[in-house]
DNA sequence: CCGGATCCGGTTAGATACTG
DNA sequence: CAGTATCTAACCGGATCCGG
C-alpha cells in the first residue's frame, strides 16, 4: 500500500487513493479515449511532466488498471493498454464528465483554450458517415492565433482513415472554415452551434456546399455536448 | 481558477480540478452521506488535518458544491450543506466506489482496518425496521483491540433515533455481539456474511433470539456490499 | 466542546534539459 | 520513441495553539 494512503476500507476511499491523485483522471480519460503509446498519452496531457506521467504510468499499471507490452506490430515500442478493471472505469470518467457539463461555469472553462487539444478531439470523434466516397480535405483557420497554431488540415481519406496536419498536406481544399478558439471551442462542447456562429459570423465556411451543409454532422462534439449546461 | 489548473477545457478536466486533490472525495463522500458539521466531516476523515478540512471546505464552497452557514437551531454553530451542484456528485461518489467495490483486493484494503469508522458507519446505515417497539441496545466487543476502542454500544430508541457510545450507557444489553475487527469490516463489505461467521466461530451472538437471528438484517451494510468483488 | 489558525519539516509536482 | 535527471516551488502531514 502507497504511504499516501487514507487508511480507509471504504471502497470510495481505496479507489480514490489510486484514481484521485493529481493528472491520474486526465491520464485515464486518454487511455479510456484510446490512446496506448506513451507520446499519444503526452499529447494528451501536454502539462504534465514526462517523469510524471511515467510514474503515473507505473502506478496504474501496479493498480491493474493498464498493462504495458510490447506492441505487436513494432516490438521496439511499448503499448499501455487498459485491462478489464481499467476498461471499467469508464462509467467513472463519464459521471465526473458529466458533472462537468452540467456544474462548471463556461467562463472558466473558456479561459482552457487550446488549439491542439481540440483539433485532436476533433480528429478522434470526427464522423466520417457524412463523408463523400473520395478524400475530404478541410482546413481550419484561426486568424488570431500565432503561426504555428493558425492553420490546421483535417483529411478524411477514403477509407474513412482520418488525419490532422498543420502543415499543408498539399491536397486541394473542400472546405476552408475560419473562425476563433473560442467559437470552435464552445461549438465542441455543445455551448453554440455551426449554425447560430454563423449567423453571428463568428464562424466562416467556404468551399464545398454538402460538406458546408453537413458541418454540424461531421464535426463530432465532445462526449459531453450532448448533457445540459445547467451552471451558467 | 486555482494556479494548480489542468489548462484543459474539457469537462472531466474542469471537474477534476476541484474534486481530484487529495481527500476531496472523501470529503465529499461524507457530505453525500450527510454530515454537516465541521467536527462531523472530520470524524469521517479522522487522519485529515484540520487546516487542510477547512481548506478543502472553501474550496468546495467556491465550487458552487456547498454553502457555509449558521445552523438553524444553533447560531453559533456553522453547517456545510450540499448544494444542488453538489447533491448531483452522488453519481460521481457511486461510479467510484463500485469500481473500488469491484476492482480493489480485498487484502489492501482489510489492511485500513478502524473501529471507529466502522463503528460509526453502522450507525449511520442501521436498519432499524426489524427492531421492536422497545429500546434495544447492543453491545459490541473487540477482545483484540486496546480498551479505548474494544467495546462499544448501539441502542435504537423506540422513536428508531439510532445512537451510539463508547462508554457504557448504563442501559440493560439486548444482545452482545463478540467478534474481530477484520470479521466486522468483511461482514460490513459484503465480503462475508453474519452466517457464515458465525458457523466459524468467528462471531458469537449471545442475548435475545428475535435481535440474533434478525441481524443480518438490521445491521445495515456498506453501500456498496451489493456490488460483487471481482479481483482477488 | 466547536471551528478553526499557525508553524515547520517532508513529499510531491513543475520546469527544463538531456539521453539511448 | 520512450523515457531520465535535476532543481525549485508548491502542497501536505502532524503537532500545537487559540478564541468563542
Amino acid at each position: 500500500m502507497a504511504e499516501g494512503s487514507y487508511k480507509q476500507f471504504c471502497p470510495v476511499a481505496m479507489a480514490a487513493e489510486t484514481l484521485c491523485t493529481r493528472w491520474t483522471m486526465l491520464l485515464v480519460r486518454e487511455l479510456v479515449a484510446g490512446s496506448t503509446r506513451f507520446n499519444d498519452l503526452r499529447r494528451g496531457v501536454p502539462r504534465m511532466s514526462p517523469a510524471l506521467l511515467s510514474k503515473r504510468l507505473r502506478d496504474l499499471e501496479s493498480a491493474g488498471i493498464i498493462a504495458r507490452r510490447r506492441a505487436a506490430k513494432a516490438p521496439d515500442i511499448f503499448e499501455y493498454q487498459l485491462t478489464p478493471a481499467g476498461l471499467d472505469l469508464r462509467p467513472v470518467i463519464e459521471a465526473i464528465g458529466i458533472w462537468g457539463q452540467r456544474w462548471v461555469e463556461s467562463q472558466p472553462t473558456l479561459e482552457n483554450l487550446d488549439p491542439v487539444l481540440l483539433m485532436w478531439d476533433m480528429r478522434r470523434n470526427l464522423n466520417t458517415e457524412p463523408m463523400g466516397s473520395s478524400r475530404s480535405t478541410i482546413q481550419f483557420i484561426y486568424p488570431e492565433l500565432p503561426q504555428v497554431h493558425r492553420t490546421w488540415w483535417l483529411i478524411v481519406e477514403p477509407d474513412n482513415v482520418v488525419d490532422l496536419c498543420s502543415v499543408d498536406p498539399g491536397f486541394d481544399v473542400d472546405l476552408y472554415v475560419t473562425t476563433d478558439l473560442r467559437t470552435m471551442t464552445e461549438i465542441w462542447l455543445g455551448l453554440s452551434t455551426v449554425a447560430k456562429a454563423r449567423e453571428n459570423e463568428r464562424l466562416i465556411l467556404t468551399g464545398d456546399k454538402g460538406l458546408e451543409q453537413a458541418m454540424q454532422r461531421w464535426l463530432g462534439l465532445s462526449p459531453f455536448a450532448g448533457i445540459e449546461k445547467i451552471a451558467s
